[in-house]
RNA sequence: GGUGGGGUUCCCGAGUGGCCAAAGGGAUCAGACUGUAAAUCUGACGCGCAAGCUUCGGUGGUUCGAAUCCACCUCCCACCA
């Protein structure tokens, strides 16, 4: 794909939101291999969705014949970035931000290719941040900021607008660090291109001016969309909050049935921002599901694919039998291997417990993560939407677990498949 | 350091002595309708199966009774120094 037809396809995908200068930027792309990076602050243990479309930005980059840089911000990650945010942030200790910087770096390191000619290179802030001393610092960056441009940042205004909050001295230094990210990079590697999220532009503006006074370069930026959703709500987040790539949080079957749940005047969207789909494909599905009455196949390609850039094509197999065996008919007709292989698969499970007289169903669901509350499963109970092994439960049932999960009951002898509302599915067995 | 304003249940935000587990909205969960969609309608929404128990920044006090009054403390914000 040449440089032309990166932006153009990007553009299709409406995947920029901004760029300095357009022409300067084609330009700069077509004279050959570019090095660009994003940054990515350990702010938990595993990257979320919202990291995804610039790590997927990256790799679009590296396949257009660019060259990636991944900084992992294991020093920006200690001071916290206040671009938008309406309140200061906790800071993390040391070693913590250390260990998730370790994470991210496993995480992405999945998505980009870091050997061979054009290999991406993974950097992180903290190497060239850690030593420098105070005044250092001061004097040979921080002269080159004034603090009126910092204060005019728009990423900042609503923090020292607002009542209620402040910003402390710490975080409102973020933007200096990024910029010196961005100097140190293109010292370095000869990097000559940022790219992140919309919210990022103006820490990006502020690295392209720093390099350009310290180190005479002319650099450019790319800025990736706010993804947002057609209903308001927040794109990346489920009842169990934020939607993560480490298959140990949220598993690749949650994974699949997050974006299989993408309401449709969403989903053509997210699979030009997410997926490595051509867009004429991802036209013509759209034009296809258009034609047929009924459900769209789109939900469906989306979170395959996804799931398996994510996760791999063995998890999506497990994912897509699990969801075959609870949502397509008659558990019944489920063998003894296939109750085997959902547990396997990732489908979450719980011992029954030894003592089940005294036990309402209310606690040991909750105890198995399956609601968050006794007052859920209640309301569940009191409107028929416990399921045990095919028979619905109401509210008369809740003392009866010892009956409901008696070994006699059990499917195979061991197996219990408890579902609460149409979605919730949860494996209890006996051991 | 001074003056003024403020800290309410996940979030926003009412409440200013009993009728308050605390209005309203959002988020969330469940039901109906559907397509494991959206919209809509219904119910739940501090904890507990229940009896009941625990909340309104903290600690003490006044009162038969406090989120509401008083004292002190603490944190935040604004302005002044």
């Amino acid at each position: 794909m040449n440089a032309n037809s990166l932006i153009e396809d990007l553009k299709a995908r409406g995947l920029i939101a901004q760029m300095t200068h357009e022409e300067e930027l084609a330009e700069h792309l077509a004279q050959g291999p570019v090095t660009l990076y994003c940054g990515f602050d350990p702010t938990a243990d595993s990257l979320h969705l919202g990291h995804l479309v610039p790590l997927l930005m990256l790799k679009r980059f590296q396949d257009a014949g660019h060259r990636p840089i991944a900084l992992v911000g294991g020093a920006t990650g200690l001071i916290g970035d206040p671009s938008f945010k309406d309140q200061e942030r906790q800071l993390n200790s040391e070693e913590v931000v250390q260990q998730w910087s370790e994470c991210l770096k496993a995480q992405i390191s999945r998505f980009i290719t870091f050997d061979g000619e054009g290999g991406a290179i993974l950097a992180n802030n903290y190497d060239w941040t850690a030593n420098v001393d105070v005044l250092s610092f001061l004097r040979d960056i921080g002269k080159h900021f004034t603090v009126n441009k910092m204060i005019a940042k728009e990423s900042v205004k609503q923090r020292i607008e607002r009542e209620g909050s402040g910003l402390s001295f710490t975080e409102f230094t973020y933007q200096i660090l990024q910029s010196y990210d961005f100097q140190q990079l293109n010292s370095k590697y000869g990097c000559t291109m940022q790219i992140g999220g919309s919210d990022q532009w103006g820490n990006i503006v502020g690295g392209i001016e720093l390099t350009r006074r310290v180190n005479g370069a002319a650099t450019h930026a790319l800025t990736l969309p706010l993804i947002t959703k057609s209903d308001g709500t927040k794109f990346g987040k489920t009842e169990g909050g934020a939607v993560w790539l480490d298959a140990k949080k949220t598993s690749p079957y949650a994974f699949y049935q997050f974006w299989l749940q993408t309401p449709d005047a969403d989903v053509y969207r997210f699979m030009k921002f997410f997926t490595f789909l051509p867009v004429s494909e991802i036209d013509a599905i759209e034009a296809a599901d258009r034609e047929r009455a009924g459900r769209p196949e789109a939900q469906r390609i989306l979170a395959e694919q996804m799931t398996a850039l994510v996760h791999g094509e063995a998890a999506l197999q497990a994912a897509r039998r699990i969801t075959d065996a609870l949502f397509s008919g008659d558990l019944s007709e489920l063998s003894a291997d296939d109750y085997a292989q959902l547990e396997q698969d990732g489908l979450p499970a719980t011992q029954v417990p030894a003592e089940l007289a005294d036990l309402p169903l209310t606690t040991l669901f909750t105890d198995a993560g399956l609601a968050t509350s006794g007052k859920q499963v209640k309301d569940a109970l009191q409107r028929n939407a416990v399921m045990v092994n095919d028979q619905a439960c109401g509210m008369e049932q809740n003392m009866n677990a010892a009956q409901l999960f008696a070994p006699e009951a059990a499917r195979f002898g061991k197996y219990f498949l408890v579902k609460l509302g149409k979605k919730k599915h949860h494996l209890f067995y006996l051991v």
